[in-house]
RNA sequence: GCAGACGUAGUUCAACUGGAUAGAAUAUCGGAUUUCGGCUCCGAGGGUUGAGGGUUCGAAUCCUUCCGUCUGUACCA
């Protein structure tokens, strides 16, 4: 048993012995002590008064000298006020790196025998992707990853959305102005290409509202009266009769818009169990608006329009499908609600996507439940805010999106640069430096993302997101690396690692103790990061193991030290650093090299 | 209009979900190294938590009224 929870089991005892009252485990918990206090962890027992029936000062007496009796973790304590701060017994803190130190599965819960689905990037096939894409990306990669660490069976879904009007205004302006531009004979990655298109559209299309309404037609008339739209319309209904030509040019776009996608996931590092197609999904769902309507879910207006009623959670009425019969776009998610069970038998779902469509999935999930779904309860939107430019809104009509590729890019040449600069990597053959600088530039750009709550809007500041020091990839990055050259010289001088070989120290640093319990933490932030799908409490956490590292590595010497049960304590605490390091940062993504 | 989210040092973010004197990073200023990697470490200044009222032992956090920013509110996806 860790030995926080032993302080826990304490106090509950100590709560029946003192004051013959019972509180429950759960409602117990520890937190770090304050640094300006003597301790490590405290107890607050403010809330606890009733059952005590005495004053915060004297409860918080009692339950100490009941710890200190009875609890060989607990050294001493002190009380300020209604605050009980707990110090551990130096061996305690021995005791317990030895416990961390030789755990085999370390940074990986048992599993809990549940399997969630995580659904995220589901990019248009219209244009190429960009900054908001890569906040959703690595999210959910990370979130993934997340769950798999805190014992979940884990499915990676992509849905892609590869038809709809959208795409055929790419294809229509392709007919027009493509002149049988491809790939190969621009220059252009595939999704590069489609998006040119796309904005070409937009700006024929705008020149014929413009003229038609030079010619007298009104804004509302001249945007829907346009050639070009009504082109894009028709279309979708050859697309959806299954007209040979367009589908074939259709294929051949989205071939064309897939490859350059790959290429993007690669950079990224993110990776998908199944991808899902809305051209074979946006049929389904019709069948459980006939089951919502026998169950009484959903009523029909009488153009034949059928609705569901969510006054009474506070929503409005909402269309699920049209008066003609088509789908509109909740119908299709409900279909593909149904079907991820059907393959996956999966007990909770999470949708990674913006909160702009927070009413949609707050529509969507009670609607499932209404309609009794098993995985009903399980189903979340992992909610994320926009990302800002220090210039404003992102807007694609104004040319101000932040493209991925050329973000990721740019992020990868500073990398370059930077190290460069600093001269520190001779010995290394070209492949290792590229492969450093790719490790280095995403490094950064990722955490960068990644470090803010994922509930919350951030600003992204390109010129602070390449910043190597601070609270950054690269910091915990070269920490990394730093212990690794300890490592590797360790290994060279023939330092005994094993946990035998400073068993019998009895004297610790409290810069020491205090890296100990940073490490004794490791699986309680990941739990606490998957429960919350907040990838930021893991990356916070890295930059404090980092800092706490840093500030150990600069107070006490390792190799210079004549105690030799010291300096093997010294590397394996180094050594349990850095593994604790390299697998937090695989978890949210990160790769950390061995020397920069 | 209605609904929801957000507002914290100059700036970007935290605050263990109601706990102690609101913390980091950055920028600014000052210091450390005959040493295992200076992309390091130590220190200083910087705050009426948008404003007011309420709840209680205790509020950035909960309730309420304003102010401001954003999002949503389509038989679009």
């Amino acid at each position: 048993m860790n030995f926080q929870d032993s302080i826990l089991q304490g106090i509950q005892d100590a709560f029946t012995s003192c004051f013959q009252t019972t509180v429950a485990l759960d409602q117990l918990s520890l937190a770090p002590t304050k640094k300006e206090f003597e301790g490590s962890y405290t107890f607050v027992v403010f809330p606890f008064l009733k059952q005590s029936q005495l004053s915060p000062e004297a409860t918080a007496t009692q339950l100490g000298n009941y710890l200190k009796t009875h609890v060989a973790a607990v050294k001493d304590f002190n009380v300020v006020k209604g605050f009980l701060n707990l110090v551990v017994a130096q061996e305690e803190w021995i005791s317990l790196f030895n416990q961390v130190y030789t755990s085999k599965i370390f940074g990986q819960l048992p599993s809990n025998g549940l399997k969630v689905m995580v659904e995220y990037s589901s990019p248009n096939t219209n244009k190429p992707l960009h900054l908001g894409h890569l906040r959703n990306n690595f999210l959910g990669y990370s979130v993934a990853e997340l769950l798999k660490a805190a014992g979940y069976e884990v499915i990676k879904a992509n849905l892609v959305n590869d038809r709809g009007i959208h795409i055929c205004k790419s294809m229509v302006a392709y007919q027009h102005f493509g002149n049988g531009e491809t790939p190969t004979s621009s220059g252009l990655k595939g999704d590069h290409l489609a998006g040119k298109y796309y904005v070409l559209f937009d700006t024929h299309y705008k020149a014929q509202q413009k003229s038609l309404m030079e010619a007298g037609q009104s804004e509302e008339e001249a945007k829907k009266n346009a050639p070009l739209l009504l082109e894009a319309q028709e279309m979708l209904r050859k697309w959806e009769d299954q007209d040979s030509d367009v589908i074939a040019l259709w294929n051949q776009m989205n071939g064309w818009v897939y490859a350059g996608f790959n290429a993007t996931y690669q950079r990224m590092g993110v990776d998908f169990d199944v991808t899902y197609y809305e051209s074979n999904t946006y049929l389904l769902g019709k069948d459980i608006v006939e089951e919502g309507l026998a169950k009484g879910v959903f009523f029909k207006k009488e153009n034949g329009s059928v609705w569901v009623d969510l006054t009474a959670e506070g929503l409005d009425e909402k269309l699920v499908l049209r008066g003609d019969g088509t789908s509109v776009y909740i119908t299709q998610d409900m279909g593909t609600a149904d079907l991820k069970y059907q393959d996956y038998q999966i007990n909770k779902s999470v949708y990674v996507v913006g909160n702009e469509q927070d009413y949609h999935f707050d529509v969507l999930f009670k609607i499932m439940r209404k309609l009794g779904r098993s995985y009903g309860p399980g189903l979340y939107h992992l909610s994320y805010g926009m990302v800002d430019l220090p210039t404003g809104k992102m807007k694609s009509r104004e040319g101000t999106v932040v493209d991925a590729d050329e973000l990721m890019e740019e992020m990868v040449e500073t990398a370059a640069h930077h190290t460069k600069e600093l001269g520190k990597i001779e010995g290394f053959t070209e492949a290792q430096a590229t492969e450093l600088y790719e490790m280095l530039g995403m490094g950064a750009l990722k955490y960068f993302l990644l470090k803010v709550d994922p509930k919350k809007r951030m600003l992204f500041n390109p010129q602070e997101s390449i910043e190597f020091q601070g609270n950054t990839g690269p910091f915990i990055q070269y920490s990394h690396a730093r212990i690794a050259a300890i490592l590797r010289k360790a290994e060279q001088i023939g330092v005994n690692l094993s946990a035998e070989s400073f068993a019998g120290l009895s004297e610790l640093a409290e810069t020491e103790a205090a890296l100990i319990q940073l490490l004794n933490d490791f699986e309680r932030k990941i739990k606490q990061a998957a429960e919350d799908y907040s990838p930021a409490i893991l990356a916070q956490y890295l930059f404090d193991l980092a800092k706490e590292y840093n500030r150990f590595y600069a107070e006490l010497p390792i190799f210079h030290e004549k105690d030799s049960q010291l300096q093997s304590f010294r590397v394996a605490l180094s050594l349990q650093t850095a593994k604790t390091i390299k697998r937090g940062m695989s978890l949210i993504g990160i790769q950390v090299p061995e020397r920069m």
